[in-house]
DNA sequence: GTTCCAATTGGAA
DNA sequence: GTTCCAATTGGAA
């Protein structure tokens, strides 16, 4: 019995993220096929919308719709979320609600400047770079969630856990990654992607070192270079 | 409180697929009023999107349910608590219909010799070591599997591509395990579980990584033993 | 230009 | 007693 609910969890947490992803797939189209002159409007509400924007209006958005929509009506999952002893699975499932009620730590300055929290809320990256986030893939989200949160030099040199390697115990250990900035994208990637924390763990830890491949390889690049004519 | 959640899960149930016949709705209405010249990009993401196609399937198979018994929460009801008890969890998480299409060429020998097939059909396993094959985890199912198609001396000289490690390239690379008993394999687990197939594959590198360890190990000891009285 | 693959390792879980 | 973790590597994809 339990197991059972044990996957019904699984399952309802699967669906209701392919929902979020369907949500993302019709904001993509609704912006393709936005006439221009909205998108004016579009800035100025983002605006008013504080915090995790495009999460927050996620939400927004989904529960206007099942209210809207006849029966199929939000206060029934808000009683389910406050009735239900498992506390937990329902946490699970209603991240993006809790979410939505992390005080907004969006800075007040240029619009080119404006962040967006993922994870906790406590990770701010650039809106523009969250936007290039690509949400079919928990790879390469994650990927560029790093390189959001960290530069190429830092992700080059460290790692997750600032261990060296078990079969190169000779080789110095690279630093350790910001674990509460990791802990945030992995939060994000979980909450948003059907995928296990292991999963995204193992895709940070080739970025990192991927990175300190092309790291490396730059580098050799820079002092072969000046051999040659630098002017272009 | 077990009827209290009975009665969530299937409201739960409910607004989901609503949510997901609204989609429906919706995709249909954007494809309608989308300027033409966007469905090349459509067409672009049909490829990502067949990636999915294995939750896709779920979802479907769950509507289709839902319709063919008018009234979906009895079927439901009826299955999880009546007559399947804890083989409707595996129903959860597996394809039942993918399940059904592979051909079984159970051999009708002895009882004590009873073999089944996976994967393709190609390669057969005994039954009993079928039986305990733990079907709630991909990563257990794996190395379950694995052990009773090759024996552990197989696993532990052996590996998925016959090659060495990058890594290691003055270590001499370890055998290729029998590739079509690995597809058979892999074949079997995927239809079962919703994993990609590197996942897999990466449970049996690491399967048979742990083989040779323990395999290195237990020849130590043999040769350690005989110092002392080999007498029990 | 990046991402992914998988073999190896020692120790943690 | 096994499984899992993650750092490293070169090259394939």
């Amino acid at each position: 019995m339990d197991l059972t609910w044990e996957y019904d969890k699984i399952k309802a947490k699967k669906l209701i993220i392919q929902a979020n992803k369907d949500f993302e797939r019709i904001f993509q189209i609704l912006d393709e096929i936005k006439p221009k002159e909205l998108n004016a409007d579009r800035e100025k509400y983002a605006d008013v919308f504080d915090g995790n924007q495009r999460t927050v209006a996620l939400v927004n958005q989904e529960e206007d719709n099942s209210s809207d929509d006849s029966n199929y009506s939000s206060t029934d999952s808000d009683d389910s979320s406050s009735s239900i002893g498992t506390i937990n699975d329902v946490a699970l499932i209603t991240n993006t609600h809790q979410k939505a009620f992390v005080p907004s730590k969006k800075q007040d300055s240029d619009k080119e400047n404006d962040l967006i929290a993922i994870g906790s809320g406590a990770t701010l990256i650039h809106k523009d770079k969250y936007r290039t986030v690509n949400w079919k893939s928990y790879s390469s989200a994650t990927r560029t969630l790093l390189l959001a949160v960290f530069s190429r030099k830092i992700l080059a040199t460290h790692c997750l856990t600032g261990k060296c390697s078990p079969a190169f115990r000779n080789k110095p250990a690279k630093k350790c990654l910001d674990s509460k900035k990791v802990s945030d994208i992995i939060i994000e990637i979980t909450n948003k992607f059907d995928v296990k924390e292991n999963l995204v763990r193992s895709i940070i830890t080739t970025k990192c070192a991927d990175e300190c491949k092309m790291f490396k390889m730059r580098q050799t690049n820079k002092k072969e270079i000046p051999t040659k004519t630098k002017s272009q």
